[in-house]
RNA sequence: GCCCAGAUAGCUCAGUCGGUAGAGCAGGGGACUGAAAAUCCCCGUGUCGUUGGUUCGAUUCCGACUCUGGGCA
């Protein structure tokens, strides 16, 4: 870190990154292009769907005018059916870093992903071997035949202080952990040591946009409508046309799935949209739990987005 | 005008064989180390439409009224 810290002070003239976090609809893309240029640095996404191709209009991604205005990094990065994660995210991330400090360049990260912030701002490095996937599988299975109760005791006993964390009713977490577990052959409490040991590989000062929650669910409402005049219907029938597999990461997003149910005759175009509309609003609220209780986040208020000053804080 | 069915939490509704009520959704808070835009946890007092009657006691039974559906004229 410390290396690191010269490094990017040395090359860009900041001591640290600034990472531009709120929730959807926040006007974080307009704030982040305004700060890029002040600084002039480069903006790195920091958002779990943004990174996939195709999906554009749903996930808010910068349009050609904003990237025209500052390069935008770390979206389109693969196919809607390419399993990512956190650990692609932050690969991903530290080779931009390097590639834009090798330039002279500050990179501006922005986004909304608190787990991926989180994962940057702690520095967790996450280990080489990959989970054994065929092993989950193998306790979705019994899952589904026998319910929760046989695995999540298997969790007890093999890690019982995750199990004292994590609810029996999450079933993709006690799953997963369990099959992390035993194919790294290790406690979640000795994960977690060896993945902190390194530190953050960069300093990152965090900034939250922050909103009336009536006013943003408002702006929520009015960019649904936005994207539908920007042919979201379209983008959502071509991702449905793709017949991915049902596991598919992408198929999560929100902007897409809502509208499944109508492709399929199964609702009303208008149930989708106030559906999706919903689920922003939902979405939104998580958000804010996620960013609120990031370490050392500064918050700007919605109406100092145009004047605040991200540079006296790096 | 007549008949029928409703009227209970912001919304949709359940329920109380008479002892002042509870689900889903919404809303609020929280968790989060390889699917995270995912997944999960916690939070429910509301003149039970109005008004009379019966009753120790009515949101619950009976009557009238108001409103909303539907039907008949």
């Amino acid at each position: 870190m410390e290396e690191n810290a010269q490094q990017l002070f040395a090359l860009t003239g900041y001591r640290s990154i600034p990472v531009i976090c709120g929730p959807t609809a926040s006007a974080k893309t307009s704030l982040a292009i305004r700060v890029a240029r002040e600084l002039d640095g480069q903006i790195c996404c920091c958002d779990s769907m943004q990174i996939y191709k195709h999906l554009s209009i749903g996930t808010a991604k910068p349009t050609r005018e904003e990237c025209a205005l500052v390069p935008h990094h770390l979206i389109d990065l693969v196919e809607p059916d390419t399993s990512f994660h956190v650990a692609s995210y932050l690969d991903a991330a530290y080779t931009k870093i390097e590639e834009l400090l090798d330039s002279h360049i500050l990179p501006v990260f922005c986004g909304g992903t608190g787990q991926y912030v989180s994962a940057l701002q702690k520095g967790i490095s996450f280990d080489e071997a990959p989970v054994d996937h065929e092993l989950e599988e193998k306790y979705w299975e019994k899952y589904r035949k026998d319910g929760i109760d046989d695995i999540f005791e298997k969790l007890r006993v093999i890690d019982p202080k995750a199990a004292e964390k994590i609810h029996p009713n999450n079933t993709k977490r006690v799953i997963h952990t369990l099959a992390l577990c035993e194919s790294l052959g290790k406690t979640t409490e000795e994960i977690h040591k060896d993945s902190n040991k390194e530190g953050p590989r960069y300093p990152f000062t965090l900034f939250c946009i922050d909103w009336p929650r009536d006013e943003l669910y408002q702006r929520i409402n009015l960019r649904v409508d936005q994207m539908m005049n920007d042919g979201l219907l379209e983008e959502a029938k071509w991702l449905y046309d793709q017949k991915y597999e049902k596991n598919v990461t992408a198929l999560q997003a929100i902007g897409y799935k809502e509208f499944f149910p109508y492709f399929d005759n199964r609702c009303t175009l208008e149930e989708s949209i106030s559906l999706l509309k919903q689920h922003t609003r939902n979405y939104a609220k998580r958000q804010l739990t996620w960013f609120r209780h990031l370490d050392g986040i500064h918050w700007i208020s919605f109406e100092h987005i145009k004047d605040y000053s991200v540079k006296s804080f790096l």
